[in-house]
DNA sequence: CCCATAATCTGAACACTATTCAGATACCGA
DNA sequence: TCGGTATCTGAATAGTGTTCAGATTATGGG
């Protein structure tokens, strides 16, 4: 089963026998079908039909299946960083509210990304990509922002010192978790909202 | 690649014709397949092998292969929530300190259990299975196990009232998320105990 | 400019997969 | 004992990942 959606054919067949950057459009294809179809039932030949080549041009790129989207995984990692540093940057302002709203909203950028591409974000975190340095990397990126916002926070008075030192590994474990959750049925969507009122007051000590 | 480690035949070829509970033996093979090669790079054929049986005798149980993923993942949740109900019975008492061990036993059996078996939490969570009745069902179980341990809590002065309101979604939350980051590596394991520490902290309302 | 060399891609093949279905087999009730 | 039925097999179809010899095209040195 699996609805198995066929998406139309990218190109017309190219002109030149060369593609020109093979590398970056099986990428591009592969994405394209995550979304649709799930990191399972991603087939290489799909991959290779929608750019326009030979099946067995994909291994000039990548060594087997399993490493395309390793690849792909390390990519949407950067991607999820971007926006998140995105997120921040559209907040400006050193004030207690200005901090908090940029808390929220880190948070909200990791959901709404979990969300809006069940698929990709399955990808990322099932056991698909093996993360061992890109991946790595750029989840410390991810940390290093969250910790900024929280000293932030701190700074402004919103949180307590006792819980700062918790506050990343609540934050990132809680929105990641819901977004798991979130995605896969089991808790509603609202109660994402609802998850960043508590982590707010969990982090300013539990006070009004 | 993927290794795709091979499990030896589970019996002999079996003497009769029919099999007795061939639904219950594929499954066991199929969890057995999972837990060692990951919930993609799941065989039908090798299912059927390891049961000895022909790979068409499957559909007379599961309409396809995804629908017997599915199943399989409904059988996890019911064990999850049996593990997690164990855990509580064997922390008894109305104390303070019971109610926080049941609290932390809650917390890291869901952990140990993703922990143990990575291959089969990514199956529970990764999208493979359709939560439709059972799986939100057994879930609501386990949301209760958590509700009642908080319940307990509060009664015993451990949390404060305004964070027992987000105590469930928190605690679920965090934990989910941690056993996710941690087996796929982006989280160092020593991180999960931090996690409840600094969950308790904030339950209490940021009180040492 | 032309040619050799290297990079790139194809075609066909192999072993494997899910899925279907006609038919063989064994059980069970009458 | 017999007929019917649930159960399972065998073979076939279509699609998969992967390999490799060879065809095609680009590139740099004469």
């Amino acid at each position: 089963m699996s609805s198995s959606k066929v998406l139309p054919r990218k190109s017309a067949p190219r002109e030149s026998y060369h593609h020109g950057d093979l590398q970056a459009a099986l990428l591009e294809a592969a994405v394209n079908l995550v979304r649709a179809n799930g990191p399972d039932h991603l087939s290489l030949r799909a991959v290779a039909e929608q750019v326009g080549v030979s099946p067995s041009a994909v291994y000039h790129y990548f060594p087997d299946k399993d490493s395309l989207i390793s690849e792909l995984g390390d990519q949407l990692f950067i991607k999820m960083a971007e926006m998140q540093a995105v997120a921040l940057g559209s907040i400006p302002g050193s004030s207690a509210r200005a901090a908090r709203m940029r808390y929220r909203e880190l948070g909200r950028t990791y959901f709404r990304w979990a969300n809006s591409e069940p698929n990709l974000f399955r990808l990322m975190f099932g056991g698909f990509c093996k993360i061992e340095k890109r991946g790595t990397h750029e989840s410390e990126e991810a940390f290093l922002m969250l910790s900024k916002c929280l000293d932030d926070l701190l700074a402004t008075g919103v949180i307590t010192a006792t819980m700062r030192k918790y506050g990343e590994l609540i934050s990132w474990t809680a929105v990641q978790g819901a977004s798991t959750l979130i995605i896969e049925g089991i808790l509603p969507e609202a109660a994402f909202e609802e998850l960043l009122d508590g982590l707010e007051l969990a982090m300013r000590g539990g006070a009004k």
